[in-house]
DNA sequence: ATGGTGGATGGTCCA
């Protein structure tokens, strides 16, 4: 089975690329996010048309997440049963198989100290309430998408400039950290052990060119998921398209 | 160098 997460910044801009990389790759899931649109103008035919079925929890011009399987749907939920403030839709979560996938986009939280980074730092408390709440360790689960933090220094360009500010600060990597020690397992550290392999890279100045990234985009799993893991890879040929998503798809194939 | 890029939008906000 091979699962794959990419934040694809607007479906609608991404439309070509989304085929592509589905036609290349044959994702068995796609869990997408920031796909920015309402519910009734998501463009669901371009995976109808290739066998998949599309769950999706969407917005106007902000956010939005949706999960895209070649196999059944089931028990799909739309956010936090208990929705925090400001309840925009960056959760959605369903079955597939017999193994649970929460599909996220945490807040990106701007800067240190402002008022999106204590947002973000409210919605990792509440992820991490909503996964105690209705998970178990023992659980086959998968938690994937844009996590908006780089977790180690290893996962960040130029660590000496970029340590501490947003995306790699030590309260958000805590929080992070935290609902890791819950029973997850970073699948692509789990098979990668080097630095400067990274999912994202700011459009300005050259940055993918210079491979000046983050690697904020994860798959985690709980152990009786991540053993059956047996290679995780980042489809960094994504991001040398034509305008491309400032993301690239992560990949992690199961024997499952 | 106080910018630079990109998406949704139709003013700015967000990343």
């Amino acid at each position: 089975m091979l699962l794959a997460t990419w934040n694809i910044n607007s479906i609608n801009a991404r439309l070509s690329h989304i085929q592509e990389f589905l036609d290349n790759y044959e994702p068995d899931i796609l869990c997408m996010q920031e796909t920015k649109v309402v519910d009734e103008k998501f463009p669901r035919d371009i995976f109808i048309d290739r066998g998949y079925e599309i769950e999706i929890y969407g917005e106007k011009s902000y956010n939005g997440v949706a999960i895209a399987s070649k196999h059944a749907i089931a028990d799909v939920a739309r956010g936090f049963r208990i929705e925090i403030a400001k309840g925009s839709r960056r959760l959605i979560s369903a079955t597939i198989g017999d193994v649970n996938i929460v599909n996220l986009y945490i807040p990106n939280g701007q800067a240190v100290g402002s008022e999106k980074y204590h947002y973000k730092l409210e919605w990792l408390c509440a992820l991490k309430l909503h996964i105690e709440e209705n998970y178990k360790p023992h659980d086959k689960l998968v938690i994937c998408g844009d996590f908006n933090i780089a977790p180690d220094d290893l996962d960040i360009y130029k660590p000496e400039e970029w340590n501490g500010s947003i995306m790699a600060s030590p309260e958000e990597r805590d929080h992070l950290e935290s609902i890791k020690q819950w029973g997850f397992v970073d699948l692509f550290r789990q098979h990668h052990k080097e630095g400067g392999l990274f999912t994202w890279w700011d459009y300005q100045a050259g940055a993918f060119r210079r491979n000046a990234g983050f690697r904020i985009d994860h798959i985690w799993a709980t152990e009786s998921v991540a053993e059956h893991c047996s290679a995780v890879m980042i489809a960094n040929e994504l991001r040398k398209l034509d305008k491309p998503s400032d993301h690239a798809p992560v990949l992690a194939e199961f024997d499952l």
